[in-house]
Parts: C-alpha cells; sequence; structure tokens
DNA sequence: CGCGTGCTTGAAGCGGGTCAACAACAGTGG
DNA sequence: CCACTGTTGTTGACCCGCTTCAAGCACGCG
C-alpha cells in the first residue's frame, strides 16, 4: 500500500454530498479533519488488515471495494460482510488487542486513516461524533445479524437473492448505481459463495436458475434488479430500507 | 415483565467483583448509577424485546440467561447470540428506529433498566464510559463473526464443538462455572440447533457422537468440559481467551 | 500463441433435512 | 394416586440439497 498526505479535505469529501449521509456541523467535521492523518492507496487484491496482526489504524473507505474475511486453519473461508465507501473499518480491531479477521481489497482502494490514539481525544471532545462511531458499529452488528439469519436459515436461492438485493441497496447508499440502475460488482463467484457459505458450484447452479426467472439481471459483473418487490419475496426478506447515517 | 426501583446499588453490584471486568472509577460508577432507572424482573420464556417493536430502553442483564433472534417470515428461526449476565443490550435498537430482531429470556432474568434518552448524556458527560459502550458493541460484532464463520464454513461437530466451548468460555466470564467446572446450560437442544443452523435431529445425532469421544460431558443441560485442548481442536478453533472488559 | 483466471455444466456421493415413532419426565387435574 | 398431556430427548428410514470431482469454455494478457 502506497501512503500519502491528505489531498482530500473533509469538508469537499464527496461522500458527505450524497444524499443518504447526515449532515456534520462546520465543527464537527473541522475535527474530523484533524483526526485524519491521511490518505491511503491500495491496490485491488491487497491486504488492508492481515488476520492474526495488529494495526494502529481505523480507515473510512473512500472509494473501491474491500472485504472482512475470516479462515479456519485449513484455509476455508468465510466472508463476513462488504465494505463500501462511507463505511469506518477497524473498530473491533482497535478495541481488541489482536485482529481475529483479515481485510482484503476487492478493486484499488482510497482509504481516510485515523489515528487510533486519537480515538479517546474524539470521545472526549466530540460526543456527538463519538455516538455516530457507536452508531456506525451497530450498523454493521445489524448488518451480521442478517447475514447470520441468511446463512443459517435461507436455502441457496433465496440466499443468493437476498445478497444481492443487499449489494444493490448498499451500492445504492454509497452512489455507486448508476441512472439505469445497474451497479457493478467487482467481486467473483468464488467470493459471493464464500460470503454465503456455498460452494462455487451450488452458488454457480442456483444463480442460473434465478436467472431464468429474469428479476434480475446478473452477468459480466453487472447486477440489475428487474423487480425488486420479487427480488425480496424470493429472499424471503422484509425489504426494510436504510435511513440517514453519519460520516466519519 | 414486573418492574420496580433499583434494589441493587451500581457500587455494590456483584457482576463488579468479578475477576473479568474492568474496574471503573468511583465517580464513573456513580453516573451510571444515575444513568440506571431501575430493575426489571422477567420471567423465563418471556419476551423482553419483542421482533418488529420498539422499546425505548437498554438493558444490562444482572442474572439469568437470554438470547436475540430473529426469523423469517414462514417461522424459520436463527439465534443470533445468548446474552449472558454483564452484557449490555439495546444498542442496535436504540440507534435504528424499528427493531429488527427480538430478545427473549431463557430463566427467569433480572435487568438493569437504563433511559435511551440519557444515553446521550452518557457520550456527552462519561466520554470514557462512552468507549466502553462502544467497546462492548465491537466485541458483539467479535462474537457475530465467530459465529458466523461457525455457520458458514464448519460442519456440524465442528459447530458443536465450538458452540459449547463458546458457552463454557463466557460463562466462565460471567461466573457461571461452578468449582467442578460445570455451566448449567437453560436452553434445549432446539434453541442450540436453531443457534448453529442445524436441524434439531441432527444436532442430536451429533451430539451423540461428539459424546462418545469423552472430550466433554453434556447431558440434563450440564456442561463440563473434559480436555479443552481437545476441544479446542475438534472445533477447528483457536482458543483465545478473552481479556478484561468493560461493565455498563 | 499459450497460459491463467473465472465461469459453466455434468455426474456421483454424502451430510444434513424431513418424517415418524417412541421414551423419559414433569405438571395437571380427576 | 394415577391417567392424561405437553415438552424434551433419542433413534431409525428415507430423501434431497449441496459438495466434490472433473472437464470444457471464454476471455484477457504477456
Amino acid at each position: 500500500m502506497n501512503g500519502d498526505g491528505g489531498q482530500t479535505p473533509c469538508r469537499a469529501c464527496p461522500l458527505r454530498r450524497l444524499p443518504l449521509f447526515a449532515n456534520a456541523t462546520s465543527a464537527e467535521v473541522d475535527f474530523i479533519e484533524t483526526f485524519k492523518m491521511g490518505e491511503l492507496h491500495g491496490k485491488a487484491g491487497g491486504t488492508i488488515y492481515l488476520e492474526g496482526a495488529t494495526s494502529p489504524h481505523l480507515f473510512t473507505l473512500l472509494s473501491g471495494w474491500a472485504f472482512r474475511y475470516k479462515t479456519l486453519p485449513d484455509g476455508r473461508r468465510q466472508i463476513l460482510n462488504y465494505v463500501l465507501p462511507g463505511d469506518f473499518i477497524g473498530l473491533q480491531t482497535t478495541l481488541a488487542e489482536t485482529l481475529d479477521h483479515g481485510i482484503e481489497a476487492l478493486t484499488d482502494v482510497r482509504l481516510c486513516v485515523f489515528s487510533r490514539d486519537r480515538l479517546a481525544d474524539l470521545f472526549r471532545n466530540q460526543p456527538s461524533l463519538a455516538l455516530d462511531v457507536t452508531w456506525l458499529a451497530a450498523r454493521d452488528e445489524r448488518i451480521l445479524d442478517d447475514h447470520l439469519l441468511s446463512i443459517g436459515r435461507r436455502r441457496s436461492r433465496e440466499r443468493i437473492a437476498y445478497l444481492l438485493w443487499h449489494l444493490m441497496t448498499r451500492g445504492r447508499e454509497s452512489g455507486l448505481v448508476d441512472d439505469d440502475g445497474v451497479l457493478v460488482l467487482p467481486m467473483t463467484q468464488q467470493h459471493l459463495a464464500d460470503t454465503l457459505g456455498l460452494s462455487l458450484v451450488t452458488f454457480n447452479k442456483t444463480l442460473q436458475r434465478l436467472r431464468a426467472t429474469g428479476i434480475f439481471v446478473f452477468g459480466d459483473r453487472r447486477l440489475k434488479i428487474v423487480d425488486e418487490a420479487k427480488m425480496i419475496a424470493v429472499a424471503a426478506a422484509d425489504g426494510v430500507r436504510p435511513r440517514s447515517r453519519p460520516l466519519i
């Protein structure tokens, strides 16, 4: 990875212009600016956190995609969650001593780097931002809850429908969906299978059958949901949409 | 459920005497005391939070067991996590508008009730406690990560071994394990199966085969791990033990 | 052109699910 | 005191969804 000064001032952060992000006060943005140490650029396929290592940093993903994962001793991998622009990562890491999961970049990424040591400062001086940090942690937990329900209790076709819908929803939040409703997903089918606790083969075959329904179009890494209501029905989901959220 | 005044002053909280809990300053405990609205007593099998409802409260579980769960429209249930004494619940709920999971008591429970409205106060006036709240949220997330790895990538025997070891570890944290190393688990096999994404039948049969190894004894809701190293090996786990933690 | 990576598809096996029955036990009411 | 009932645990038989193994295809790139 490649670090350099913070080219993007927080007050000019393009993410902050997205409709979903709650407005921070000018003083808060100023503080975030001092909290930010710089920017880091990572290459697709590169490691942001290594499983088992310690890292003194916190990040907000500015652009690109990444994913958190855990592995078993024999190599089986479980992808825990995807990281999209605006997501804050490293909190679990920071508050625990050792890192028990890895984070890898799916595309080239730009990360805002924050100092772990200054987190206590943030809590002392910016209680409202501290609450935002906690809010983001709670949001991650909700996503994990949903994911757990999926893997534990949904069958493969439901899982796939749910995941694709989930990614579309989050892609929309992060402003990654174009005007035609198309979202470019940078991960391979192997990644998606590892996310869902399925084998690659099952993922692929079930996907074929789902494609035949015409509810969505997904090929060449481009996803478009044609009939969202049906998608939600196939996923056996409730289809709750996200509300406004903070950005650190 | 049945509410009444806070009989247990926080400074005399029996949990605080457990070795695992980090020491709070006297001023912090005083604040927690003012943050506490009272105590709630719930019956075994009772609902603490109903899926889909809104609740204005935050809780710390004083005694007993509970569990968080989600269900699919057709009734399939996934247990997300267990709640043990000292655990703080309701944060996701508080920060989101609607509750998307339920919490149910497994045994009679005693809960410390905190006001949701005063959470902002806590963040404003007690930054160190605010960090503790966030720490607890991050801990929950780690547990969910592990659980996700389990359900997604472990086979049934590994899952069961992992879960029993996990529960033993957390039971130890909460002071529920007696001098003989026995932990009383109040849940049924159906609960455990719903935790692991298995059917009741598979859970039971796999449990029989695991019992035959003699690595642990589990019957009549009493669990004792005879050979912890082997238990960890069967679970394909790394066996990291918890460190000191905060108590709100 | 040759190789690697990702996608697709068929065949065969097994792990876990479903269905079904029964045993052990606690609680309830006649 | 004991039949009746509901809950929990246990076990067998059968089936299906998903895994594993294997092979071929398409495409991009050195």
